[in-house]
DNA sequence: TTGTACGCGTTATCAA
DNA sequence: TTGATAACGCGTACAA
């Protein structure tokens, strides 16, 4: 059983109330008293119960951050870009993962309340779109990531897809490409349809009418596996530049291609989405779009922490950037065009 | 302001006492109130406050998770792990890394203290070897994952490193390397000084006397860049295969083959160490010594729980097997003396 | 400068 | 079956 003030006081002579100014350094304690009960604590090892601060002080000094899953190396970064602010004002954070499931997310965020966290932060999930009104009870301040909703306790932090993606299409169509495919997702279902969008956009916007068979989507589940599938429709729907919804489903294209035999960037250029670490692992390295991960995550600490000091905040969206690497290269069918036409 | 017991008892004109009995299913009451009351919490959005009750109970729910980063996949399967088994248990747990700074992790150890957790998993640390004697003051169980330390509050479970390395060594004897390299961290020097030997052992067991040069003591941060950087040496060596720390390093050491056009297997064998995802990811795919990491986790968890249910609890040891792909093979050697011959 | 008394939300004990 | 009261560890208004 941990020590307490009055274990203290009571070794020391002197009320519990003494103890705990003398521990809080208030002002009004001689200098004597307070540096005597310090060491005492000190040689008594005792430390403060938050426990009980909290109770009293209603704020635990913790937040909650709900991921669909840890192993998205773009959550990583997110969540560590967290815990580095959240580690720097003081804070813990409760870490929970809701694999993608509705249900267990909605528990998890009831756990968090029940704990009285002082606030939530919810990375790609469905929260604000299927919960708001069950969430509106919890009145704990949200900040959602990457998904917009709306409510009284919401807030959210978001990077902007549409750039992204129009940065991606932009850089495939300025080296030369016209049928540029589009692999998506079901698993993030508004930033994937955000994304195609703006691919559908960029590419009317310089005359080329979308062909719907450049447009995959696979039915796997796992980011990898999703690209690793994609290889053979992309082929036969002869796109020679294809745009990933992210790094991971890239990487798996590109292992594919390496089995097969289709080379990159001369046979097919790859471009990815998010610029995370294992874009540097492969061979080609990943051409791809930045995104502020890390930084996103500090935001929405640092937005915590403002509305907590009951600050004004207002919600923020940031911008990814292209990421020039070796998977992208102007496309080479006139040359083996060439080819066949000599042999 | 949350609803609390005392508010549901005025409106229900009970005392806050009945109120309890009817939300915890006290028997020792009447089954028309406790409907009553229940279906009011309900109503008014009442949730309980954990930390009250922890007040009482001396029992938070929450267990402390402290790992040097989340940036590495290995002990990212472990973090997933516990979180599995703890969520199932109704526990919560905080996340906290300490990336390596002695200072820090025992900042947050102490940290995690003051929030009465009831129990602390500490993953890849030097915890256990220095700061044994402070810990004892924090008498809270502390399981270690991978490092055995001693003291009276801590267990451990662990991977076997011997094992793991000899399997590693024996699999590039079996091939017929003999300048077998291996790649060492100083990021880890426990595990990595157990790896060390039991390669060493495994070398002289068939009689072969370790070359220094062939062990590589790379100097840069961050496992990645370690492996990148360690191609020079390692041919400067005269190396035919080379065993890695750990994956990440050996991926690093793939992308500098393929940036300086070294054939893997033929002109160069890795193995690697963890069977990270990214194993996967790269070209050839490598072989590597898989570590069951996730149920480490499991295990780990599961010992935190034993240890609060009162029972007996052993330390775990685990182990870890061969997984053979496409980065090892047969040395060349004899082939390219062969062709020099011909020439 | 120090101490007494109270309350934070909950559960447990005892009495009614 | 229900209620009044105390207690968990701490901070604070008020009194001394």
């Amino acid at each position: 059983m941990p020590i307490t003030i009055k274990d203290i006081a009571k070794k020391a002579g002197v009320s519990h109330t003494t103890v705990s100014r003398a521990l809080n350094n208030n002002p009004v304690i001689s200098p004597q008293t307070r540096k005597r009960i310090q060491k005492l604590a000190q040689q008594m090892g005792y430390t403060p119960n938050t426990v009980a601060q909290s109770l009293l002080t209603r704020r635990t000094g913790t937040v909650g951050m709900v991921v669909t899953t840890i192993a998205d190396p773009f959550i990583v970064r997110v969540v560590e870009g967290v815990e580095e602010i959240a580690q720097q004002a003081g804070y813990s954070i409760f870490l929970a993962t809701s694999h993608n499931n509705p249900a267990r997310e909605m528990e998890v965020v009831k756990t968090l309340h029940r704990r009285r966290v002082d606030a939530i932060i919810v990375a790609a999930s469905r929260v604000g779109e299927l919960y708001a009104s069950q969430l509106d009870q919890i009145q704990v301040p949200i900040v959602l990531i990457n998904n917009q909703g709306e409510g009284k306790y919401l807030y959210s932090v978001t990077i902007d897809d549409n750039l992204g993606a129009r940065l991606a299409v932009e850089h495939l169509l300025d080296l030369g490409h016209r049928r540029i495919a589009y692999i998506s997702t079901a698993n993030r279902p508004k930033s994937s349809q955000q994304r195609l969008i703006s691919y559908q956009t960029t590419l009317h916007a310089v005359g080329i009418i979308p062909d719907p068979k450049l447009v995959i989507t696979p039915t796997v589940r796992g980011d990898f596996y999703r690209g690793q599938t994609s290889l053979e429709p992309l082929l036969r729907a002869g796109a020679t530049g294809v745009f990933c919804y992210n790094d991971l489903t890239a990487i798996g294209l590109l292992v594919a291609c390496a089995q097969q035999g289709v080379a990159v960037p001369n046979r097919l250029s790859v471009i990815g989405y998010d610029d995370i670490q294992e874009s540097l692992y492969v061979s080609p390295q990943l051409t791809t779009i930045r995104q502020p991960s890390f930084r996103l995550g500090e935001l929405a600490m640092g937005m915590v922490l403002d509305l907590l000091d009951d600050k004004q905040v207002q919600d923020q969206m940031m911008f990814g950037e292209l990421v020039v690497r070796a998977s992208t290269a102007p496309p080479q069918i006139v040359k083996e065009q060439k080819k066949e036409f000599v042999i």
